[in-house]
DNA sequence: GGGGTCCGCTTAACACTGTTAAGCTCCCTC
DNA sequence: GAGGGAGCTTAACAGTGTTAAGCGGACCCC
């Protein structure tokens, strides 16, 4: 009763598990998204899932890796940009953008850390492996050379320091968006537009007694 | 085989269901918290609960509304500040300290939406009945009061905008702080440090051509 | 060509979750 | 003392992620 025509070897199956799981997780998301469900999605039973990965949350992991990739390479577009303090403002922008067009994959990224619980090491592995695709390191790089051209002032001298102001400006505001702009107590402002002034605000203000 | 001894009507074991489970949920978390061992904790089963509460929902919801008076009580006291400018700072600092000090609290009011679902209509009810208790409320009369003072520049003229500005930025370093500040592949800054320089470029950043 | 083996899947089941239904016990009231 | 209800219990249901056992066809090697 199994397929007797060719469709790969076996890494076919597991990719098309990956595309019906990210397009579920995503309209529904994780927690909503059953193995029963997905298995449904595919024509198949969910035990057959576990023939291609150990369990849901392997799901998960490996669908927030791919994300993480993908947001690395939007950041190194938005990056060739000369001027490092414009620079960050364009790649401060490109997280937003990331952030606005894909909530859900924004939310198992960045805002529920449950999920990538026992995933640090793969992380960090990850990371040493492909330096040039950790978006963090790439703000750091950033960050470090705004302050060696002397850009900003002495209370902004820390290069970790201040890639965390800057990467939390930017994840207020998407995860505040996505939490909280549909709510409605209150009147929300959209989101790009005060992004745009949030970034602007800050680079300005981390400038305050620069010596360049 | 009920207890005999006097210990209240019956808001009593309500209350010590209530603080069982905010000790429960905080230590951790909600979803890890099942209604059974909530049960055990209080030397009952699980479903007596459900004699006091409609389901699990209404549990964090309770809480939920409980923690946000706390939260609207520790920006009061914050407010106490003369100038509007240095009173944003001074309620942001309230804020990033409730987040740091209620890492839970803070996760089930500002990080998991889906907690709070169906939740808006008694939000809204509950802050009309109180405005005074408006957490929001407050960011907003405090804006207004800088923007009228010409304290901020022509592009940070519009309350809305800078009051989801300004909570973006506190709610952004909290975030994060909550979320990533344990992973090894980041070496993470004192939290309320990076939100003092945070608030303080932030404010400083609005007030580019201002008038006042 | 026939037998062994393994891959991909199915059915059945387990342990666990939130939640509901039925019933029991004690206390208060009349 | 009978009625009634509040507060709890046990039993059970539907749903979850996950595992165990088995079945069918494809492949390989002799």
């Amino acid at each position: 009763m199994a397929r007797t025509l060719a469709s790969g070897p076996d890494t076919d199956t597991r990719e098309r598990i990956l595309d019906a799981a990210r397009e579920l997780f995503v309209a529904h998301g994780v927690a909503q998204t059953t193995m029963r469900a997905l298995g449904a999605r595919l024509g198949m039973t969910a035990p057959a899932i576990y023939h291609h990965f150990a369990d849901k949350d392997a799901l998960v992991r490996e669908l927030v890796l791919a994300d993480m990739s993908r947001l690395a390479a939007a950041f190194a577009r938005a990056a060739r940009v000369a001027d490092p303090v414009e620079r960050l403002q364009s790649i401060g922008m490109a997280y937003v953008r990331f952030g606005i067009e894909h909530p859900e994959h924004y939310r198992f990224l960045f805002l529920t850390p449950d999920a990538k619980q026992g995933l640090e090491e793969e992380i960090q592995c990850r990371m040493n492996e492909a330096p040039e695709q950790d978006a963090y390191h790439l703000l750091q790089v950033t960050v470090a050379e705004a302050i060696e051209n002397g850009r900003f002032g002495p209370l902004y001298h820390d290069v970790d320091r201040v890639s965390q102001i800057c990467w939390a400006t930017v994840h207020g505001i998407v995860s505040l968006h996505i939490v909280f702009s549909t709510q409605p107590w209150l009147t929300w402002r959209e989101t790009s537009v005060t992004a745009e002034r949030m970034l602007a605000a800050m680079t300005h203000g981390m400038q305050q007694g620069a010596t360049g």
